[in-house]
DNA sequence: CCGCCGTCGAATGTATGAAAGTTTCTATGC
DNA sequence: GCATAGAAACTTTCATACATTCGACGGCGG
């Protein structure tokens, strides 16, 4: 009965892992064509688990299928990237918001090592991190559906930023408004809070090749 | 060059259309065991386009696969409804804004041919009509990836609604509401606009059973 | 020399078969 | 009579075999 690491379900599953874990680290370059027979091969399994990993790749927007042509790891444009920026700006403040009146300590102190554990980490781990504290903090505001969403677009983001040259590293500014920011959520700080994350976002479009940035949308 | 119907390429595509429009309809109830073997011989198909079609349908949510136990129809609750009114009031009106400036006569008359459509349509249809109108207002924003985001939310809320008993039936209120709101965006008041799309959603959720009901996001 | 067409090859899509796990029903022991 | 162990039937899962489609290459004709 010690059950210690999850039973690994199904092949499938593990499978789909694998690739969503190449596609966002960059190592399947975006338009790179993914051949199922090689995929089964390198794995050691036959096609079937690999079709359906690549089905449910294709409903996560990680990967393209064209019928009778195959599989491709989605391209991301920067327009996409703009767009996802854009929803985390409508939906993050708001979970923030919601999230900050019922912090716990040990919220605040999961956000902390979060933080000091992003400083000494290379930089291939940075985008996760980077999730796991912004999920931290708005774990509280219990929106298990919308902090699904949110993690498909961070992910997302993560890949993009990972495939473009630009590399703009914007980790010494992001540090010190992580670290504002779980500060001022400790004061119960909302309004302020809430507005630093909005500059915190937008601040990581700041470096996108020029395009829509994303505007407040008017709510003054 | 007839080609009228156009053969929707692969079987396991098609399958995920019929399945994914029966939970929706609610001809497949939640919580429903999906048998391969059975779904195969009723569309006289094999199992494995069945399987991979699953597959797909889980990533979207409308379906739950347990290894070595099989697929059943994905439950939603009050709460992930609730939340997904939360993010369509996050996300809707912030497209609503970006989208009057650019609307033309054509999207327009479109969004009045669908209202005039809602009214006869019967009420099996109304939630896709309803995403269509939405849809149409929203476009002219150019924002496809939200939107995509978004066609989602509105499938498993539409779901929700035909599964409650509850089937409290705006559709007059939104019928008045809808076609305010069109004439305000013809009218170009952006503002205006904005404010009644967000009662508009507000109102949508105030039959959801009493559960957390979304609030502004303190954005005033 | 250019372009069209038919054949061949390789990869995808579908079907079927075999293995493993789960559920159910029965029969047995207490 | 009830609980439980065990076997049978069923379902899923993975592998393999078959069918189909797309693209490339080369020959043939203009």
């Amino acid at each position: 009965m010690s059950m210690l690491a999850i039973s690994k379900s199904t092949i499938a599953t593990q499978i789909v892992e694998e690739l969503r874990r190449r596609i966002i680290k960059g190592e399947y370059r975006a338009g790179m064509k993914l051949q199922q027979e090689q995929i089964a091969q390198e794995l050691g399994v036959s096609r079937s688990p690999v079709r359906e990993a690549l089905r449910q790749l294709e409903a996560e927007g990680l990967v393209i299928l064209i019928s009778q042509k195959g599989a491709e790891v989605a391209p991301i444009s920067a327009s996409e990237v703009a767009e996802m920026f854009e929803i985390r700006l409508q939906l993050e403040p708001h979970l923030l918001a919601l999230a900050i009146p019922q912090m716990t300590a040990a919220d605040l102190s999961e956000a902390a090592r979060l933080i000091a554990l992003m400083e000494t980490s290379d930089v291939g781990n940075w985008g996760m991190l980077n999730w796991d504290l912004h999920r931290t903090l708005y774990s509280p505001a219990e929106r298990p559906t919308i902090l699904r969403m949110l993690e498909r677009v961070h992910q997302n983001i993560d890949r993009y930023l990972r495939m473009e040259i630009t590399r703009y590293d914007g980790r010494a500014t992001a540090k010190a408004e992580h670290q504002t920011l779980v500060s001022l959520c400790r004061a119960g700080q909302v309004e302020r809070a809430v507005s630093l994350l909005r500059m915190h976002i937008l601040n990581a479009t700041a470096h996108l090749p020029e395009m829509a940035k994303p505007d407040n949308g008017g709510t003054s």
